[in-house]
DNA sequence: TTGTCAATTGTCAGAGGCTGTCATTACTCT
DNA sequence: AGAGTAATGACAGCCTCTGACAATTGACAA
């Protein structure tokens, strides 16, 4: 099933991924032209957007498979779990295969330095930004299919949807700060976020964590 | 205090916001060429670009200032209200002065028939969603600053934000897809989303609505 | 009022992102 | 091997955005 043609593209698509993230991890996003991307893979620069659409998207394709990753995990969980509980478990589960995952198409440590480049680039993290959004549609529908209620008309699918990533969101920004970036303590600073969930929304704050 | 000069300005300024918006509305934001809104106001382009840094910084002008709004509401409130309760309460306290603030620059229609084309125009989404995020970070920091607590330490704050601010966007791009975009049924739609905040979180989603 | 200074603007040139078109090259399949 | 299709390269061109410099206009003091 796999012919030349389709490896050749695959291999012309992992290469442009890579040279791009290259370039925008050591001199930044901004400062790096579709040009020299392009030139790096020996395309035309033409070529480079047959394969992504605009710049971002390069930037953003392995961030968008870890997300469309987690999402089918999801998706393949026991119906009778509670919602939130869910969610939560999955994000424990899938953790080592995203890894995996990621290391098929670049470097795992590059990845997490794109992460960082991501969160300080302005157009990058407003990109990612929308293209998290279009996921957390994807999870509202699917946690209102398991719960058999309707998400047009019942808000607790969104609503929880909405408080979970974006506290897995806050998560990620705070890891991406930090000097280590390790799959290990993004895993940890993500866990610890969640737990707070409950306690945060209590009227009292009263004894510290 | 306010020369000739000065006034001068703020007249281009809200000029070309309301040319753009109403081309945005009309035509749409993408085909809509930063040549033409500097036409519809007689200005050269590079003197739009003297006023906005970018094509999406006119587009979301109106938003951002409302959301500084609703941020200095919640910086004027007593200190000893629960983090929760003061996100919310400002929210409902501060809804009809937000009219009126926008209004001194742009028909009150007109803003939110601009809102539901920032819904639906990915790059402006995208914007406006990191333009929150900006917003919720200074948030964070109020409620830190309120609580006496170290959000470098404690996550309450980052989380409460998160969760808060993500129901809030849920519940807008609720309101955005109705056919009625008032005032009213938009504060209607947020307090809904809101109130469920606590329930959406419980394991037990046992009796509906 | 008038002259000087500073802020605002227009004009021009150009880089970079992105798209349409068309000829050429590279695989696929019979 | 040869017809058919998909991928690529090479232009040309539009639009966003920036730098530089000259022209204009308001501010303010003499």
């Amino acid at each position: 099933m796999t012919g030349l043609r389709e490896r050749k593209k695959q291999r012309t698509r992992d290469a442009l991924i890579v040279a791009a993230h290259e370039l925008f991890v050591t001199q930044g996003y901004e400062s790096t032209t579709v040009d020299q991307i392009a030139e790096a893979v020996d395309v035309s620069q033409r070529t480079f957007f047959r394969y992504f659409s605009n710049k971002e998207e390069v930037a953003l394709f392995v961030q968008d498979m870890v997300e469309r990753f987690y999402y089918e995990a999801v998706c393949a969980r026991p119906a009778d779990e509670p919602p939130l509980e869910c969610l939560r478990r999955t994000l424990n589960d899938v953790w080592d295969d995203v890894g995996v995952a990621v290391e098929e198409i670049t470097p795992l440590d590059l990845h997490l330095k794109m992460c960082q480049v991501i969160e300080v680039t302005p157009p990058l993290l407003a990109a990612h930004l929308r293209h998290s959004l279009l996921m957390e549609e994807k999870l509202v529908q699917e946690i209102a299919r398991r719960t058999g209620v309707d998400a047009e008309v019942d808000p607790r699918p969104r609503v929880l949807v909405a408080a979970f990533t974006g506290v897995m969101r806050t998560a990620a920004r705070q890891w991406s700060m930090r000097n280590d970036a390790s799959l290990e303590t993004a895993r940890e600073v993500t866990r610890d976020y969640i737990a707070q969930l409950g306690p945060a929304l209590t009227a009292d704050w009263g004894r510290a964590r």
